[in-house]
DNA sequence: TATTGTTATACTCTATAACTATA
DNA sequence: TATAGTTATAGAGTATAACAATA
């Protein structure tokens, strides 16, 4: 697999609105040996996707969490809280408030197992679908769209596939 | 740039001590449209990087986010608390607990500045040089190192690239 | 005894407004 | 008036222990 138009990093245009690195950023400081820090790029380019993710489905109130797991709904209906928090990699008491929420907008409901009355069988609804639909649309769109522009689909794979491994076997 | 010995993820082999993610993650549910989403697999990659440099640097409590003022102080030394929270992107109010420890470990000092009396002049002390010094030398052969094994350090610097380019144009 | 969902709780991060002392 | 550092505070996100219902 081959990687191309990727440039060395050059800090020099920084400012971009007001981001919420509080002053102006215009000062910046040299980066020094933070610029080769994996965790500080990994941190800083995570932050600004999540903003941008969250502008692009902000008409539908989606925080990213909450759209991976109607994701997650859509591929495994019927799953329950155990194996959502588990595949995610969030605590099953933090599940809880997550749901609530969800489930009181009316994207997915919890009903009681017949075969296992302790676990819930989770289910989108067909509200919980719609809005995943257009979800999608507006993440394909807007968001993953503007970021092939940055990177290109090629090295969006490749950065994919590093990110995957990194997260399975580091 | 070449990018070499990148495979598509494959999800086979979770498990790896019991992570955060409660439940075994044995269980694994299919991630579907999940493992293409950017924003997830940046954010299962940081808080994997984040752990394994905060057990990297255990010895000498650091948190990656301390690391970073460190390195920033002794590339800049003098510079001001605007400066340091403005180039890391985080907020004035919340950098000041964040100096309070270290100076009380006494890491770094913090002295009016005699030509603009609002700021504070940063310096590291030699205490704060020599926690420096050996945590460089821990993230170097601990993390760095492991993480070259990984992917390669043609990949690594690939992969920086692309996250700084992420961080500053997306 | 072990597990599912839940509650309660605490600790960290992040975010905003407002104060003080300087400029 | 504007800025640097600070305080107070509120909201996320994340972590652990323990409980009721069920297996």
């Amino acid at each position: 697999m081959t990687v191309s138009k990727i440039s060395a990093p050059d800090l020099t245009t920084r400012e971009r609105g007001a981001s919420p690195g509080d002053a102006g950023e215009g000062n910046a400081l040299e980066l020094g040996e933070l610029s080769g820090l994996l965790g500080y790029a990994l941190k800083r380019a995570q932050v600004r996707v999540f903003d941008d993710f969250s502008r692009c489905v902000a008409p539908l109130q989606l925080t990213p969490a909450q759209f991976s797991v109607l994701l997650l709904l859509e591929r495994n209906p019927g799953c329950n809280q155990t194996e959502i928090a588990g595949t995610l990699g969030i605590l099953r008491p933090n599940l809880v408030p997550m749901l609530d929420g969800m489930e009181s907008r009316d994207l997915c409901v919890r009903t009681r197992s017949t075969s296992d009355r302790r676990s819930h069988v989770l289910m989108l609804t067909d509200k919980g679908r719609a809005i995943l639909t257009r979800a999608k649309k507006l993440i394909s769109t807007r968001h993953e769209t503007r970021f092939n522009e940055l990177l290109g689909s090629q090295n969006r794979e490749a950065l994919l596939s590093m990110l995957a491994k990194i997260a399975r076997d580091f």
